[in-house]
DNA sequence: TATTTTATCTACTGGTGAGTATATTGATTG
DNA sequence: CAATCAATATACTCACCAGTAGATAAAATA
């Protein structure tokens, strides 16, 4: 019998001989940096006026490289506001099946909105209009932004019935609130004093509560 | 002494041959014109999408016409925009300078405000990104909303120390409320079945009373 | 009536930007 | 090792659009 030979097991050196998971790791990565690259374009510009190569150049890469890893600038544009739209869903998913009355689950679900909405790919749902996609496309997005206001809506009419909300109109709450909660989008400087989360707690309180005196 | 001839003096016919101040007036209102299709234009494509052969084209005339009444594409967009802002202050002037308390005449700013907004060229005042200014257009403009605000943040403070309205941050109220007042720029459809009126007193209801019952 | 001014057009220039053809290099696989 | 595939670049094409030149014709003015 041979002499058994101690075989070096993988060890986490990094080697530059990747792997085939390593390697659609990679892609992942470059097609997410692409992504957020191209975003921030997006929100800095406009979409018209931010432009492949403008974006590509962000990134040290040729314009090219862009189409390897996306179709089209719509497409790109697409994979954003759908990132976006994900993380709204999800915290509507959360606020839906999490415990306590009408109000909690609205206010838990609205200081996530406003986060996500001053999030880089969260604030690009908000400046997408759908006049720039295609009809399709806007199709798409408008049905996943019904989606969420669906979810607000319904967390409204529970509040109203256990008497947590006030008997408002439910569909003009949900466009005020919408509104208050989506324009930190604009004005909303990430380099500035004020954190995310600091402004959602700000705006949510004001939007529920209003400004008239609870005597 | 000649038998006096009976003179027509001018009647209200409309003559062919127009007077000088006739001409000034056909000149301002073609250039009216041109504003109103272009504004309708950038809010329906955005600033950048909408092309001025388009607009012209709107218009059943070319686009050097366009070019004989102003300056260039910034031009157009700035006179936009600025006629939505004139609104704005006369309604801000006009609220800051009526009785009541403070409640009352922001409550009759904000019903202006939000009508404005779904104007045509009110929605262009929310939908003009700072970005697609040039610098100078961008800093006056910044200054003229500044203004609205001011007086928006002045009302809700003498509404707080006449107690009339309860004593919140007057920064992020005035940020909820226009956010939820700027929205339906973006939704609001003329040809649909709401008037402008008719939102904007529900939005004020909700955005001024908030969602929390007032028992 | 001659000259100038106003309103408008057609036809262009020049720049920008989406998207593509094709070459290159290095790694992967048979 | 040969053939293939992945990642990237350079250098294009094509369309669109802001803005301009210059012509024309009608009206206003001198």
């Amino acid at each position: 019998m041979s002499k058994s030979v101690a075989i070096t097991p993988a060890l986490p050196l990094t080697s530059p001989f990747r792997s085939k998971s390593e390697r659609e790791q990679d892609r992942a990565d470059k097609r997410e940096a692409v992504l957020l690259a191209a975003v921030r374009m997006f929100n800095a510009r406009g979409y018209h006026a931010a432009s492949l190569d403008d974006v590509a150049a962000s990134l040290g890469i040729s314009k090219p490289t862009i189409y390897h890893y996306l179709g089209n600038k719509e497409q790109v544009l697409v994979e954003c506001v759908n990132r976006g739209l994900s993380m709204l869903r999800e915290a509507a998913d959360a606020a839906m099946s999490a415990p306590g009355s009408g109000h909690d689950r609205l206010r838990a679900f609205l200081l996530r909105y406003a986060c996500v909405n001053m999030d880089d790919f969260g604030r690009c749902v908000i400046r997408t209009n759908e006049e720039v996609l295609s009809m399709d496309s806007a199709i798409r997005f408008r049905a996943r932004k019904r989606e969420i206001d669906a979810a607000v809506r319904e967390m409204i009419t529970e509040g109203i019935a256990d008497g947590s909300i006030a008997p408002v109109d439910v569909r003009f709450a949900s466009f005020a609130l919408a509104g208050a909660l989506n324009w930190p989008a604009r004005w909303h400087d990430p380099a500035g004093p004020l954190s995310p989360q600091q402004v959602a707690e700000k705006l949510v309180d004001i939007a529920l509560g209003g400004l008239i005196p609870h005597n």
